[in-house]
DNA sequence: ACAATTCTGTACTGGTCGATAAATAATTTT
DNA sequence: AAAATTATTTATCGACCAGTACAGAATTGT
């Protein structure tokens, strides 16, 4: 075991529960006693464990980002490109209804508009979605090396267009609290008419 | 001419400078010395001018909102559901490639996730968003029954999904810089083949 | 001219922000 | 047992936040 006074505290939990207060409120709406509050620890712990409230939620989207790409690693191994969409599709309409997390998408309501301070973040999270895009445009390029997709499609429309629709699922999956899922499933439904 | 002394600056000029400072920074991103140095006035001018800071984002948001809904009307009048949703389409991906305004949409990014104060604000720009899916949904009502569009189309479906694109669009538009244009472009032809 | 009224500018308020200093507690090493 | 090391706790820091008190300036009414 490591040197001196053991922490009280489990570092993955605390973040975990970190990035819930971020997912929930955003990077500049979460304060400090928010997040210590959920973390269940002090200040000082806090800034020893992670740094400081950027570094805190760089760790905590490096969390969130790291989950995200593998169910959607997953989802994109679906046979053909139409399958994967339809999955991915449901899975963001099935993610943004569950319970347990909060509502929408923490690389849309982290820092979508924010103050001088949080450019850098902001900055970061649409890095990140757009290469969310990208893992999307290769998974259409195959497609239609493959012959799975006709050869006029342009990959980079498509995952861009899929990319805009599953964003503004996030968006309105923040706002109304009634009958999200069937609504989202009707958006679904909508884009990917069987 | 009423009495006392005259006012040095013009209401509407320094609302609108408001209005981007919000547009751009989000309703807490929006310092109280980002807004007076952009309207060019003095804290305690606009506080007799405009209330308080909420109260001043909501005279900012009544602003944007009229001017949005006067061309989602006009835009709605085309004679054919398809057209007016292209024209709509066309119409946000030009509005945010727009140099002179901020990008994005301050119905999406003016609160998307904030903190406890700012709640009621998120939740009135929800309602905001909403209701321009309502006035999509009468619209495609009425072409269901002119005929214009098949009896089977559930015009609550297709106009969630049309707000879901163009939501999607803000997002997309706050962050890239590079060729928004042609991205969005690139999205609304996918989501409206000819 | 003088009073009444309204706006402007300076300076300030209490409160909260993110971040830390210092003292104490708990553990490992020697 | 003593020294070294690390975590926790309390109390606090300066900076910035939204909001305001107050005095001076500019206008209208009498």
């Amino acid at each position: 075991m490591s040197l001196g006074r053991p922490r009280e505290f489990n570092t993955e939990e605390a973040l975990d529960r970190a990035l819930h207060v971020f997912w929930q409120k955003g990077y500049e709406g979460a304060s400090l006693p928010d997040l210590t509050a959920a973390m269940g620890i002090n200040r000082p712990s806090l800034y020893a464990a992670f740094g400081n409230k950027e570094e805190l939620f760089r760790k905590a989207l490096d969390r969130y980002t790291e989950q995200a790409k593998k169910r959607l690693e997953e989802t994109l191994n679906a046979q053909t490109s139409r399958e994967a969409v339809q999955r991915l599709l449901h899975g963001v309409a099935d993610g943004t209804a569950c319970p347990k997390s909060p509502k929408g998408c923490l690389l849309v309501q982290g820092a979508l508009s924010c103050g001088d301070e949080a450019q850098g973040i902001k900055n970061e999270l649409a890095t990140r979605r757009a290469s969310t895009e990208t893992a999307l445009r290769r998974r259409f390029e195959k497609s239609i090396a493959e012959g799975d997709l006709p050869p006029t499609t342009s990959a980079s429309d498509l995952a861009r267009f899929i990319t805009t629709v599953i964003h503004g699922m996030a968006v309105q999956s923040t706002g109304g609290a009634t009958a999200i899922l069937a609504q989202l499933s009707g958006t679904t439904r909508t884009s990917m008419p069987a």
